[in-house]
DNA sequence: CACGAATTATAGCCTAAGCTATATCTTGAC
DNA sequence: GTCAAGATATAGCTTAGGCTATAATTCGTG
């Protein structure tokens, strides 16, 4: 019979898996961006429109109303057709949760000499990497300094 | 006639300028780890082939010999049919500071209290989104302490 | 030196994300 | 109340990046 001993991972097997993990990452990367878009329109206008989602976000309309879609896909967001998008609780707790992520990473940049300007320039792609267990060690090393 | 005084940017053109620079980063990332890949395997072993390429990268290995015509495209690599894969001087170069650019990202996570591990599987993502002025802050940070 | 195994290429499919052009719906001004 | 302007949806295209199945090539072994 062939042993069944518990191998340590290859190393090209560690290696494909954090590739894996960043593959994964990107691809919710988008909806957290305008997750958190949204809930920013929401709360400064009480709904959020296509036309101004799709500026902030600096992509064509139909773009955000594929967007839209996936994202209502997804559960995140509801919205009947010619109407205001809205988040759903689900959607609007994930969004709370990228923004405190979105200013810890900002802050954690500037707090080891990042200008600012570039701190949110950065933050917009590397907030979306940033784990779980990276963000509590941010959140240490901010609090305690 | 209508006046051209030099408008400061409203704030959701900014924002999406942001939104904009981290989709541009996004689509060089792929290409920066399988430069830097490449350039791991043609010091190990000499040559890069498209099987141990795909099997690093954790992907199928059709999905590697597309990435690798992407390369060549780009004049990051060149290979002919069924032989095995080489940088060209500028994938070289590019491979370089990739690579350097990775191992201060890992550098800089571990200073500020990031699990190893963590640090790692996170820097895979993050890197990409580090540009030039915040490397330099991150190589100063670690420098001066 | 032939042939089977391993490697690489190709064909054909899918989804996400972008775009332009155009159709459809809503709404405010008259 | 109409209707033109504005907003949204839809159609149809592109590219990148995945996949599986299969064809073509190379290479080591006998
Ligand atoms: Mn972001
Ligand atoms: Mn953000
Ligand atoms: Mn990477
Ligand atoms: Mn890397």
């Amino acid at each position: 019979m062939t042993e069944d001993i518990p191998q340590a991972p290859s190393p090209a097997r560690e290696q494909a898996d954090r590739f894996l993990r960043a593959r994964e990452v990107q691809s919710v990367a988008l909806l957290e961006d305008y997750v958190e878009m949204i809930g920013d329109l929401m709360a400064e206008m009480g709904e959020a429109r296509v036309a101004d989602i799709a500026e902030r976000m600096g992509v064509a309309q139909p773009t955000a109303t594929k967007a839209v879609a996936r994202l209502k896909r997804e559960g995140l967001a509801i919205s009947r057709p010619y109407r205001g998008v809205f988040l759903t609780e689900a959607g609007g707790t994930l969004a709370e949760k990228v923004r405190a992520r979105h200013r810890t990473v900002v802050a954690l940049l500037v707090a080891v000499g990042v200008p600012e300007e570039t701190a949110e320039l950065d933050a917009e792609g590397i907030e979306h990497h940033v784990s779980d267990s990276t963000l509590r060690a941010f959140e240490r090393y901010l609090s305690q300094r």
